[in-house]
DNA sequence: GTGAAAGCGCTAACAA
DNA sequence: TTGTTAGCGCTTTCAC
């Protein structure tokens, strides 16, 4: 015996049989008409549309995940949304996802893999069309899960091995070679780098792009001049203070992100040092904020918006059209100086 | 005839039947056992969970939603993630529905009514158990959507009859005058204010707080020290700088948002004012980034975190118990002077 | 072109 | 206690 009372109230919803009766079509009509079939007839897609308008009436999305199979959810996990870079990240992801109609999830892993762990299940759990992991390091715990369950997906800067998973690679390079290059122009010879954590992956990276470029510089890098901070701000005020308080110190400095370069604009200036005079501050992620830092940061720009797009690419390629053995399985995205206040030619006095 | 090969390519996902099938007992059985009812055997109990487990299975979500009208989704529309005072509260909210067992569906207003009823006609599609709108302005154009559809919703400083909908109260009052208190204990007679947009009821609010705090200290509020400004770091830079061409000036400034307040700062440090002794500036919001301005910024703080709690905890109580007459609907989430580095005396010399 | 009907994976009423 | 079964609202064969 079918239940009689339900948890709804009283206005039920109107669903895709009260359309079509109003419509006096088959349920089947008001699906395709709304799923863009062109078998339907002008007439009767009219008809369809009215009844729609009339009962204000919309799909409902989990019964339509369950028949199809595909849910147009897509995860983001990102490291922390309270770090600046990854807001205007998830802002882009979004716009894209919704002008595509899909949906998003957004998670932090706090670079916890416990917690990355489970940001995954849930996203499983929800059946995602895929999933974006932005957290640039510890990838690894979560492939098995991910790839296991047959669920596209795109890592930065990490490449799996696996027909479902894509990678955007991340080209520093040339945007770190074009800062150095900018410094050594300006007079710089002395140049520190404060690296982020060697737990990710783009860190490691940045710190290698840089030695290269001081390389094909023609500089030599001094090893104390090259210091594993945490990417916070706090953290690029302490790397500072270490290079203060060695004997020799560099004229300029590069940051692995701007919140490192933010903590040494501000650990410098307690110190009395004045910037860029006195010293020439680097970059790196161009953060919103980094234009208004004092002085306004020069920085290593690294598109939001490009990383959003390859990502959201990556995975509707994948989910769109699973079948397709030629999918575009590797993206990159550059990155580019950004001249501001912060560098200055080194003044002669030391 | 049932379909065949289905676009799911090789390893289909176990599905409640599997279990129940390796556990040599009913779906219902499995069903009760997962939902945690009190009627299964111990002795079934553990071979369904060993079943579950072997089968690395977990329930559909979207089919759990279908029949039981509940989605375990929580809406949550901010005016901008990109603006610092919102990634902390989805930080929050995220945390605390997780833990309970819910997802969330994040979004941006960016303060356009068109946008916004986008997103929650986008919510209202994927069914969510209650949206959170914090956008702090504009609400009026999306309570019918949200209303009719029976949802639960819970709004900031927007009070709505209706018994679905609950609302968080701010109380500035309580902060701002600690602020006016604490500047005209330093010996401030001449305070300004920059105001946030008019469009927006936090905005407004806080003014009307200020002047009553102003009133209550014995101090008159002097038309042209009270200026509307967006509360962006740009507004706040305008702000200070339509104040300065004033022929007599405030010797501090309290701020509708941290924003501004960091505007300030820096046209103060433009200018060569040197803030606290030339100019003394008090924030409201303590953002993150407030303890690393320079000087480190003191500020009103409104804890995201509580507010974070009072808009779950509205919804969930609508969501879970929706028959029960006695539901709060009114929350109240209060603010409280953070003291810092940007206030002093102010200096004799005017 | 259109409609009838079979499920998608689950919950909950009812029977046993 | 446990099992059987009727749908939740939709998409998609298949028959007309």
């Amino acid at each position: 015996m079918p239940r009689k009372a339900t948890h709804k109230t009283a206005g039920k919803m109107p669903d895709i049989r009260s359309v079509a009766a109003l419509a006096k079509v088959s349920i089947a009509t008001v699906s395709r008409t709304i799923n863009g079939s062109p078998l339907v007839s002008e007439r009767l897609s009219k008809r369809v549309w009215q009844a729609i308008k009339q009962l204000n009436y919309f799909p409902n999305t989990h019964a339509r995940t369950l028949v199809s199979g595909r849910s147009r959810l897509l995860g983001i996990i990102v490291e922390n949304i309270t770090n600046p870079f990854f807001p205007e990240l998830v802002q882009s992801f979004e716009e894209i996802a919704v002008r595509h109609g899909y949906e998003i999830l957004v998670s932090s892993s706090n670079s916890d893999p416990a917690v990355l762990t489970t940001c995954v299940r849930r996203m499983l759990e929800r059946k995602v069309d895929g999933v974006a992991v932005m957290t640039f390091g510890e990838e690894e715990t979560v492939l098995d899960q991910l790839v296991h369950r047959n669920v596209p997906i795109v890592l930065a800067e990490f490449r799996l091995e696996d027909p479902k998973a894509s990678t955007i690679l991340l080209d520093y390079s040339s945007g770190i070679h074009s800062a150095v290059r900018h410094l050594f122009e300006l007079g710089h010879r002395s140049i520190a780098f404060l690296a982020g954590p060697h737990t990710l992956h783009s860190a490691i990276t940045r710190e290698n792009d840089f030695r290269a470029a001081m390389q094909a510089a023609g500089l030599t890098v001094q090893k104390k001049w090259v210091i594993e901070c945490d990417h916070t701000l706090k953290g690029g005020m302490s790397g500072f203070a270490q290079l203060q308080k060695l004997a020799t110190r560099p004229t300029a400095i590069v940051c692995s992100n701007d919140m490192t370069a933010i903590g040494v604009l501000r650990a410098a200036y307690m110190e009395g040092l004045r910037v860029p005079q006195d010293l020439s501050v680097v970059g790196l992620d161009d953060i919103d904020f980094a234009e208004f830092t004092l002085p306004p940061l020069t920085t290593i720009r690294l598109s939001r918006v490009d990383l959003a797009r390859a990502a959201f690419e990556a995975l509707r390629s994948h989910a769109e059209d699973p079948a397709n053995p030629k999918i575009q399985r590797e993206f990159l995205v550059s990155t580019s100086l950004v001249l501001r206040g912060s560098t200055a030619a080194p003044s002669t006095k030391p």
